[in-house]
DNA sequence: TGCCAATGTGGCACTAGGTGAAAATTGTGG
DNA sequence: CCACAATTTTCACCTAGTGCCACATTGGCA
């Protein structure tokens, strides 16, 4: 099976499972009800997902997974903030119904995270990806290593803001928020939070020539060991 | 059953089923053998945690309460080295073998959790509650709301970056560094870390008489909803 | 001391999540 | 239409975890 096909049958469990999850809790929803709501046998679905909740993972890890690939195709010489508004920019101009569905989705997964610990487990292991390839991301901007204690620190740091502001901003468009209002003014307040995060290593563009001369400045050389 | 001695059996459980885990994985460990090492019927293990993998909880707890208390304790007039270095000097000569032991199964179950999944949601969730805690602490130390956006991302932060420095002194431990190189300077080296992740707002001294008028100036008043 | 009530524990049957392996179905090139 | 591989289904089976009732232990009280 290819792998965009996979990705694709994965997804459409995903949304099944979503739905029934937000209608009736996870505990309430049997794997069966998840095989037929999406028309696959019980089976099917085990060698797809190893556990019911995982069922949930896709259509939360696509919903972050647009600011991972807007994270990854960040060019040194852009702040975070003008790098941030073309892409959404462009994003919108792009997403579907389909995927407006799937971010409705994906919102309420992390609604449900609040109270279901089984996905609140998901959510943070999707958070816990974002801040790994955000170590990547940094490692490059400041010609570290990204295994770096300082960048692993930054990343965190990072990563949790970043956490804490989808969590702010899902909660608020849950409670009937108008998605219109997330404007250019909000991506500022984005970079300014990761700027904070990370001692305002992070966020500004950086430039490519003065970045060798930096390496190696971060790093933890006062910890002991 | 009072709390005091539920807390102490479900330790005593923690106990047997993290050295179990250790030793044969978390797969490999069955509940009735968790249940024999303990000396207690399968039945009551169920009753004492929901899941096997949660039989690791409070040994994982354990090993950030120490953490969480020192925070809780935090005087606004003290530096946050200051206040840790005294923490951490009382606290090497009240602890007794069983709580080296205790520290060294903590350690353990970090390290387990980078492969096991199972694990590693205990390990984030305890970090979680960090993250809770640390926000009320903040809360008062700024004279904000312990819901405040602002709060809830230096907590959030900061407790990213304690955890990141758990996992790199626990991975240093494991790997055969001497307990006893962990000195005063560590502590400065947290403290900044800390610094770092909140901005600056988070890690020195406050002077009581001047939170008032700092009041809500870290609130978001930025983000348009 | 002896009784009683509350509460923790054990045993056992049972549900549900999840796996292994072979049969059945679907898809694909000749 | 056939041969063949890839996928799905079917079915037996395993283990984590629950409900229920009987039993044991503890602690209060006369």
């Amino acid at each position: 099976m290819s792998e965009q096909r996979r990705h694709r049958v994965r997804l459409e469990i995903s949304r099944e499972a979503a739905r029934l999850f937000w209608a009736q809790g996870v505990d309430g929803t049997s794997g069966d009800q998840i095989a037929e709501a999406v028309g696959l046998s019980t089976r099917t679905i085990w060698r797809h997902f190893r556990s019911k909740e995982s069922c949930a993972e896709p259509i939360i890890a696509q919903s972050v997974e647009w600011e991972l690939a807007t994270l990854r195709s960040w060019p040194p010489h852009r702040s975070l903030e003008e790098h941030f508004a073309t892409e959404a920019k462009r994003l919108a101009s792009e997403i579907g119904t389909q995927g407006q569905a799937d971010a409705g989705l994906g919102v309420k997964m992390m609604r449900l995270a609040d109270t279901e610990p089984a996905l609140r487990t998901a959510w943070l292991m999707a958070c816990d990806q974002v801040e790994h390839e955000l170590a990547a991301v940094i490692a490059t901007r400041l010609g570290l290593e990204h295994d770096d204690l300082q960048v692993r620190l930054h990343a965190a740091a990072a990563s949790a803001a970043l956490r804490i502001l989808n969590e702010y901003v899902g909660a608020g468009l849950l409670d009937g928020t108008d998605p219109r209002k997330l404007g250019d003014e909000n991506f500022a307040f984005i970079a300014d939070a990761v700027r904070t995060a990370t001692g305002g290593a992070v966020g500004d563009p950086v430039d490519i020539a003065e970045v060798p001369a930096e390496s190696g400045e971060g790093t933890a050389d006062r910890l002991a060991f």
